[in-house]
DNA sequence: CTTTTTAACTGACTTAGGTCAGATAAGTAC
DNA sequence: GTACTTATCTGACCTAAGTCAGTTAAAAAG
């Protein structure tokens, strides 16, 4: 092996990162605001609302948590209430000055992060590369929830889904429009989209739609590469079971390919059994069913 | 397209990182000081010795430049003299304390590196996506210097070179232990070993042996992929060229193979010319010649 | 030799960020 | 109701980091 070597690229990507990416905190700076007070109004800009919550967030102390507060609401950027089960904890919200103040933030971030994207002449390799190393660092898992099925974050699992389809069976497949029929089966109380994502970025998805009465049909299952090996696409399995117990389903139906290797395996795993042929679809050769 | 998601994608990147790597620097204070005054000790031992490049380097004001270059000289871990063409500069070594301690740093370092790549379980192709976000991130072009064929950072460029012959190749490669005679054929007077790296990182190597009297042949030419496209192999190729003039050669030669096409590219772009077959190479089926 | 420029240094000052010991007020246990 | 606990706040204090004006001594220009 060569370890050495491995560490030094590792270091050498946090010098060029740390360096790339504080550029990015300076950008913090650009309103003329601290950084500290600035990741505050980030915080709760992102939806968190209980000081307590904000504190374990940032990893202040009480009283600095304090102070940055007051300066914000002095500023008129956010407003707190008692709380009204226990009237010691504080509720934080933005006041309209400070959604747009928090706005203005988002689109300095938003610019910077599309400079360093376009300095890139391959872009989906380096989105590819960045998705598997924020899957490394993080700890948290993936939430699984439902999506309408015209949701954009749907639509662009979708758009990796075909994409892989067409590197696995070497030809190309086009992401087709959904239309409001198909949407419709997608939904309840008919069939359910679900997503798993981290940070509001999809990872992952799977479908439910009717097939016959009782009998439900799983589709367009699709982890993020980055994210496989982590037992995510057994949980979306399960939670997809889940909802079809909840949906009135007594069996599940699947079809899938030999090109999809991991996918047989997965249902193998996950109890399916194979059965025949119960469609035409003329991509696929391996056909499952689970009673539930 | 998804600009949108792909945005989010690099902020949520932007994230994670930020939180590892910000562990990386909270080793730095494992040994008590301060990070302005651990970074100065850092870049000394980099190697850089002049308080002015330190300043440029570090983006330090001189005062307190001066006032951490003050801090490490009372603890007895630098020495500063006058430098002999200008006395008003002065230069800074560590001193033996100085070099231990730099030395501890990098202990440090190394092992929160090596905890990280212990973290994932597809290494390969974490450190792949790592270089390709250095390459991304990073704006200095690759130092091309030579090298002794048995150093540990071209062991490891042929190792991944290796590995992706018998990627493109579909088989197996070995890599092949390097004789004592092979070893002085690509030292100078006879060849020579060229290597590209970045921060001390092998990202490239190409070499040079004899061939026939007056003729050297080029060999083992790899970049590392993440590196691919910025114009780093003409920039070795030229080095080649230049340094087998230097050696005397009127003429070079070189095999290749049709599952490199890149590689027959670059060599055409390059004014080499195609010629019938000169060695027995069974994987080679491509043979160029240039005239120096 | 005098004047100007330059590299590094020094002292005074500012700000961000954080710790810590109470204070305050609301909730919980008895 | 009293005693204890908890969430937040306030004031006093500290350190790291950086700015800035001015000093010192060497080098360069005249």
């Amino acid at each position: 092996m060569h370890t050495e070597t491995d560490i030094r690229r590792l270091r050498r990507f946090n010098r060029s990162v740390t360096s790339a990416l504080g550029a990015m905190d300076q950008s913090f700076l650009g309103r003329g605001r601290p950084l500290g007070v600035a990741r505050v109004l980030n915080a709760i800009g992102q939806g968190m609302t209980e000081v307590r919550e904000l504190r374990a967030y940032l990893g202040l102390d009480s009283g600095l948590m304090s102070r940055n507060l007051r300066t914000l609401e002095e500023e008129g950027l956010i407003a707190t209430t008692a709380s009204e089960e226990d009237a010691r904890q504080r509720q934080v919200q933005l006041t309209e000055a400070g959604r747009a103040e928090f706005n203005a933030y988002e689109r300095l971030s938003d610019q910077h992060a599309l400079e360093i994207l376009g300095r890139s002449r391959r872009r989906e390799e380096l989105l590819a590369a960045l998705d598997l190393v924020s899957a490394t660092f993080c700890a948290t898992a993936p939430h699984i929830h439902r999506a309408d099925p015209r949701d954009v974050n749907i639509a662009y699992a979708m758009a990796e889904y075909t994409k892989e389809l067409s590197l696995r069976f070497g030809r190309s497949f086009a992401v087709s429009q959904m239309s409001e029929e198909e949407r419709l089966d997608f939904l309840p109380p008919r069939g359910i989209f679900l997503l798993a994502s981290v940070d509001g970025v999809a990872m992952g998805c799977g479908a439910l739609r009717p097939l016959q009465p009782g009998t439900g049909e799983v589709k367009r299952v699709w982890i993020n590469p980055a994210w496989r090996g982590r037992g995510v696409s057994r949980r979306l399995m399960d939670a997809l079971e889940q909802e079809a117990r909840g949906l009135g389903y007594g069996s599940l139906r699947l079809d899938t390919s030999r090109h999809l290797p991991e996918a047989v395996a997965l249902y193998h795993a996950l109890g399916y059994r194979e059965i025949d042929r119960y469609n035409d679809n003329p991509d696929a050769d391996h056909f499952f069913e689970k009673l539930l």
